[in-house]
RNA sequence: GGGAUCUUAGCUCAGCUGGGAGAGCAUCUGCCUUACAAGCAGAGGGUCAUAGGUUCGAGCCCUAUAGGUCCCACCA
């Protein structure tokens, strides 16, 4: 074994191995209980980064630990999603080469993307690989193949049937650069400084013309929507404009009479209280409008250039129009002032060109049948999201939902099938285009030319994936899947939608619990994004400092939901850890030398391995309490203690007396069985996190198994409880604690030895150094140990440490400073002094003695006792001095 | 505007159902002790944002305040 952990080729080594052993694979075996990950494919940009690394570790650590419990663990990737950053990245990289996409055609873009997938997809899987992720590959679908295609067009023709799909018309968010109508969550609100131009329209007279004398005047901040103007509204209760009630206004330019309305949505406060209502422009004034019957005129064209309703401004665009509108009704009197004003503006998060609300016919699925039990499994519990405090970020959404708006003007995704009859416009929905129009009977059909939301295809992606819309052995096995480990970004996008579409095509929820991480931001805390520069790539963290480390590094102190940082000094922290693992194992193999331990190799247990698997078998029970948990963070904490201070820092250091001397076998025996059992164990708990390391040692280091990632989790036993050995051994370490604290103060070299005498009258405590003194000796930097009842034969001018139920003297005849000594026992007598207070403050408080918990009062009582004492030996100390 | 969340050592963060403040990094001191200098042994460093409240007891629960982050909605 090389003297330093290096992660080369045997990870991958490691890895070629498990795959060709098809530890990975699950097939449904109805001896075993299933456990299903299926994964959301990233997109095929190609773009990784630390969230997926963190996603799959996640993933990979519940699918190792559950391996081990005996469940028949699926992971289930998959390595496509169809999205409109995808989309956008394809026309990108056209561009590069000088193709625009309207050149290409459908069919030739798809080709392009679809080879471009290709080339991308692979650098996802290898991400995948590389973090040794144990995917079952064999059963990799796509989003976007046949199958899953199958699904979306099944579940989308099924809804459309139940009424629960439909085509309306609504305002939707429309980007006239990329040509598409964006879903409100692509919808990015930036500050821009504008304008607010206050206007007045002429009242309508009783004879219908405009009047000269009565305006009524309010601000817009794109007066160019005049010319789709319907009507101006004021709030009911707005006493001003009483008088205003079922009148009209003039809508000059077009020169129309418009109605004056009456809506709740008007804040009087605001501005004159009068606001101009543009059905076809405006989410709100939509709404306004659909609930005063208003005409929806639109005056856009998709470019964002003004349409033949704009009269004499038709084919300018938007911007040109505005100015071209302010200044006619400069002219005509109307404008009243000119405002400098800032305001949020929507713009379009890949382009960001100011998106236009436009009335568009889409596809929407009706949301309020459909949500209703995706809030009951999560207000029953029936479905748990980790950390809870996710469902007030779920139910805030499910209170407020609206429909959802499913079509895209986009060519990368699942087409809508829908086809249109061109004779006579009928409207079917089937899985293949129809041979002939039910109601014409012509074949005359085109498809719509739209394609679904990524999210439609990806919320079936639990049962999708397992053959559904089949009736599959997978899906009957495997269905529901058992935990979602996601970012909370996605909850609305993805969570909820998933939630909702297994409840209505399988009549199940998809999974019990949905495993939220936060995002992974750079070391000043930014957000990781491509336009900082700051992105990590995972694959390059793990080429320098292996996979172990990145896994590691991601789930170390990191608790559900909450946002982490990347950092070197961590992964470097990480890849430390490993090589202390490593050399720990190196330190063992090398004193097992040809000695053949193993499991059953007979031994006889000593206080110190005694103490060690006492610790361990503790450690056992809480690390798989955490897991259970989900607190990953929590238990690869405890796991990376255990292994650092406890093994390696105590026991081994104890051990090695003994391991040199080769004359009492019996002891060496025990403690290379020890030493064994222990790094086994410990390692089994280790491996979901760091999978390689604890491959490649488990594999060197014993011959019964064939590897250790389908090897048993370790289970706590009582047969494994030594608690009075564990205390016997940490007194011991207190007792070296101290020595080498005092030592240090007086600049004692570790090389100088001196002699240790242990003082206690109970004889417990000097049968435990007595039995301990082979180890103890080396530790305390001790020429020799020495222990008795009473301090007869002690120089007054030893040092001494005062532990409980014992006192250690050090004879530093030439060293020992009566003064310096002096001046550290009184303050250790006055710590002690404020600990008995503290313990007695309590313990005389008679509300504390009756109503906290029994066992809490005795531990505090134990310690005034043991603090008394201790406090008595230092007073003594102190008059001997 | 609505909601969530955070404020703990110089930095980055843990702290599980309330019961004597922790880790890593950084700093200081001493060690190449035959597994490991990617290491070992020690040390310093915190009114747990502020103010109240509940409790025998609060970093943890409640209320208010201040500041930061994020999500949702977006007022013409």
């Amino acid at each position: 074994m090389a003297k330093n952990y290096d992660p080369h080729q045997m990870e991958d080594r490691i890895y070629a191995n498990w795959l060709e052993k098809k530890y990975f694979h699950a097939e449904p075996d109805p001896e075993k209980k299933p456990f299903t990950i299926v994964i959301p494919p990233p997109n095929i940009t190609g773009q990784l980064h630390m969230g997926h690394a963190l996603d799959n570790t996640m993933q990979d650590i519940l699918i190792r630990f559950k391996r081990m419990q005996g469940y028949n663990a699926l992971w289930q990737p998959g390595t496509d999603h169809a999205s409109i950053a995808t989309e956008v990245k394809i026309i990108e990289k056209l561009k590069e080469e000088g193709i625009d996409k309207a050149d290409l055609g459908r069919d030739g873009f798809l080709e392009r993307a679809w080879a471009w997938r290709k080339e991308y997809g692979g650098r996802i899987i290898q991400q995948l690989k590389k973090l040794g992720s144990s995917c079952d590959w064999d059963r990799e679908r796509f989003t976007m193949d046949e199958g899953c295609n199958k699904a979306v067009t099944k579940v989308f023709c099924k809804m459309y049937d139940k009424g629960w799909i439909y085509k309306g018309s609504r305002i939707i968010n429309w980007c006239p650069v990329c040509n598409t109508s964006i879903s409100d969550a692509e919808v990015e609100y930036e500050e821009q400084q504008g304008h607010l131009w206050h206007i007045k329209y002429p009242l309508v007279e009783a004879d219908g013309k405009p009047s000269e004398t009565e305006f009524l005047t309010f601000a817009t901040t794109r007066p160019e929507t005049m010319l789709g103007d319907t009507a101006v509204a004021v709030n009911p209760g707005d006493e001003r404009y009483t008088y205003l009630h079922g009148r009209s206004v003039w809508l000059p330019i077009v020169n129309k009479a418009i109605p004056v309305v009456t809506d709740e949505y008007v804040d009087m406060e605001f501005g004159t209280g009068v606001v101009k209502i543009t059905p076809a422009h405006d989410p709100n004034d939509f709404e306004v409008g659909k609930r005063h019957n208003l005409p929806e005129v639109g005056i856009m064209n998709d470019d964002a250039t003004i349409n033949e309703n704009g009269g004499k401004y038709a084919g300018m665009d938007r911007y040109e129009a505005r100015e071209a509108i302010v200044k006619e009704l400069e002219g005509l009197g109307l404008l009243v002032k000119i405002e400098d004003y800032s305001h949020n503006v929507g713009t379009h998060d890949r382009c960001h060109t100011t998106v236009e609300p436009l009335i568009k016919k889409q596809w929407f699925v009706k949301m309020d049948e459909l949500i209703k039990p995706a809030v009951k499994a999560v207000k029953d519990g029936d479905i748990r999201l980790v950390p809870p405090r996710m469902e007030k970020t779920y139910f805030n959404w499910t209170d407020n939902i609206r429909d959802w708006c499913i079509s895209r003007q986009l060519w990368w995704g699942h087409r809508i099938p829908a086809y249109y009859c061109k004779d006579c416009g009928k409207i079917v929905v089937a899985a293949q285009m129809p041979e002939k129009c039910p109601d014409c009977g012509k074949s005359n059909f085109v498809q719509d030319e739209d394609t679904l939301d990524t999210w439609f295809s990806s919320a079936l992606w639990p049962f999708s994936t397992l053959g559904w819309p089949e009736e599959t052995e997978d899906l009957k096995y495997f269905y529901p899947t058992d935990v979602l480990v996601t970012g909370y970004d996605i909850i609305f996008f993805w969570v909820i939608r998933m939630i909702f579409s297994g409840f209505e095509q399988m009549g199940e929820k998809p999974f019990h619990t949905v495993l939220f991480h936060g995002l992974v931001r750079d070391e000043q805390g930014r957000k990781m994004s491509k336009s900082l520069g700051n992105g990590v790539d995972p694959l390059e963290i793990i080429d320098q400092y292996g996979a172990d480390a990145l896994r590691l590094m991601l789930i170390t102190g990191n608790a559900p939901g909450n946002d982490m940082r990347f950092s070197v000094a961590k992964i470097e922290n990480s890849r430390n850890f490993a090589n202390k693992v490593w050399n720990a194992s190196r330190f063992i193999q090398m004193n097992m030398k040809d000695d053949v331990i193993n499991e059953n190799t007979p031994h006889v247990l000593e206080p110190v391995d005694k103490w060690i698997l006492s610790k361990l078998n503790r450690l056992i029970g809480d690390v798989t309490e955490n897991m259970e948990k989900y607190e990953m963070g929590i238990a690869v904490q405890k796991v990376y203690d255990f292994i650092w201070d406890e093994f390696c820092d105590w026991y081994i250091e104890m051990v090695k007396p003994r391991l040199y001397n080769s004359d009492n076998a019996e002891s060496r025996t025990a403690a290379l069985w020890t030493l064994k059992h222990v790094l086994c164990e410990a390692l089994r708990l280790l491996h979901p996190f760091m999978p390689f390391i604890t491959e490649e040692i488990f594999t060197t280091i014993q011959d019964e198994e064939e590897s250790i990632m389908i090897s048993k989790w370790p289970v706590k036993s009582g047969e494994y409880d030594f608690e009075t050995q564990e205390k016997q051994i940490e007194l011991i370490k207190e007792a070296v604690r101290g020595i080498r604290n005092v030592r240090t103060g007086m600049n004692v070299a570790p090389s100088r030895k001196a002699a240790v005498i242990v003082v206690s009258e109970k004889e417990q405590v000097r049968s435990t150094f007595e039995e301990g003194k082979l180890f103890f000796a080396p530790l305390a930097y001790a020429s020799e140990v020495s222990v008795q009842a009473d301090k007869s034969g002690i120089a007054d001018d030893a040092v001494s440490v005062v532990i409980s139920d014992a006192t250690v003297y050090l004879p530093f005849a030439d060293l020992v400073d009566i003064e310096a000594e002096k001046i550290r026992l009184a303050a250790e007598e006055k710590k002690l002094i404020s600990e008995i207070a503290r313990c007695e403050g309590m313990l005389k408080n008679e509300r504390f003695i009756s109503k906290a918990p029994e066992a809490k009062v005795q531990e505090e009582k134990d310690k005034l006792a043991k603090y008394t004492q201790m406090l008595g030996a230092v007073k003594e100390r102190l008059n001997q001095l």
